[in-house]
DNA sequence: ATGGCCCGTAGAACGGGA
């Protein structure tokens, strides 16, 4: 019996036609073989199928003009073809493209993009935990289908104080209100893990800061996108890591990468 | 300082993001 590697990451590019380049540069010094899009922008006719083909990857994706849009991205080399794809989510049904589901070698693979809420109280909020509850119904009867599940993306949600550079001021707003977080750890109920608090983390670690006030510069941010596994993906999961280089770069995400690297026993793993 | 930035759709500002 084999040990495979696999590398999962979760990144919301604020437009793949502008962070194309990045992408690219990222899986060409780090090749992860699992990487949920979201805020694609794109219209599936624009998927950049080709650029990505050439880098290796196949493209799974589901997207609308000007908003929201996610993707799944599988390294052709060390995954095998994609089953069971979904795109909607039971009980929303709108020309929101926010989930992405697909069983790969077994695992259950959920990319999610949700939604930003605007503002405590607003139709958007409602809309937020409306969407959040049809979520945590699916994930509960994918988790009975699947003892090997992963939900990873922008949960535009701060679980924690820790999870917030200034908790005070953002207390009851939008992103870190209890509601929201009432919800997240209702996913966690589900049985699902936080891949990043699996592991000892330094203070004020963030996946997301602000284009504007020097936030990154200030490590004025929040952490908002996540990796969730299912108990027995958070038993393989060896490391959890946020790439926040990324967000150094020129023109930028306001996003960074989350990565998890998971040690699974397989019998077989084509092309190593 | 009741904002500052970035993206897409526009073809000028504006909605949306977080």
């Amino acid at each position: 019996m084999a040990i495979t590697a696999l590398k999962v990451a979760t990144w919301n590019v604020n437009s793949l036609n502008v962070r194309l380049a990045h992408l690219l540069r990222w899986v060409q010094t780090d090749p992860v073989d699992i990487i949920c899009l979201q805020e694609t922008k794109l219209v599936d006719e624009n998927f950049p199928v080709e650029a990505l083909t050439d880098a290796g990857y196949r493209s799974l994706f589901s997207g609308q003009k000007a908003y929201n849009g996610v993707a799944i991205l599988l390294r052709q080399r060390t995954v095998g073809e994609a089953d069971d794809i979904r795109t909607r989510l039971p009980g929303i049904d709108d020309e929101q493209r926010r989930l992405l589901a697909a069983t790969v070698d077994g695992i259950r693979v959920v990319c999610a993009y949700f939604p930003n809420g605007q503002a405590v109280g607003s139709d958007k909020y409602s809309y937020k935990l409306k969407w959040i509850a049809s979520l945590h119904e699916w994930l509960r009867a994918e988790l009975q289908r699947y003892r090997q599940l992963v939900i990873a993306g922008d949960f535009n949600i701060a679980p924690e104080a820790r999870d917030v550079h200034d908790p005070q001021a953002w207390e009851g707003q939008v992103l870190f209100s209890e509601p929201e977080r009432a919800a997240f750890r209702g996913l966690l109920g589900l049985g699902l893990k936080d891949g990043f608090r699996l592991f000892d983390q330094p203070g004020r670690m963030f996946t997301w800061w602000d284009y504007r006030n020097l936030a990154f510069r200030r490590k004025q941010g929040l952490r908002i996108d996540h990796i969730l596994l299912s108990q027995e993906l958070a038993a393989s999961c060896r490391s959890c890591s946020i790439q926040a280089e990324m967000r150094a770069l020129e023109q930028p995400s306001d996003h960074a990468p989350v990565v998890a690297t998971l040690e699974l026993a397989s019998g077989a793993s084509a092309g190593d």
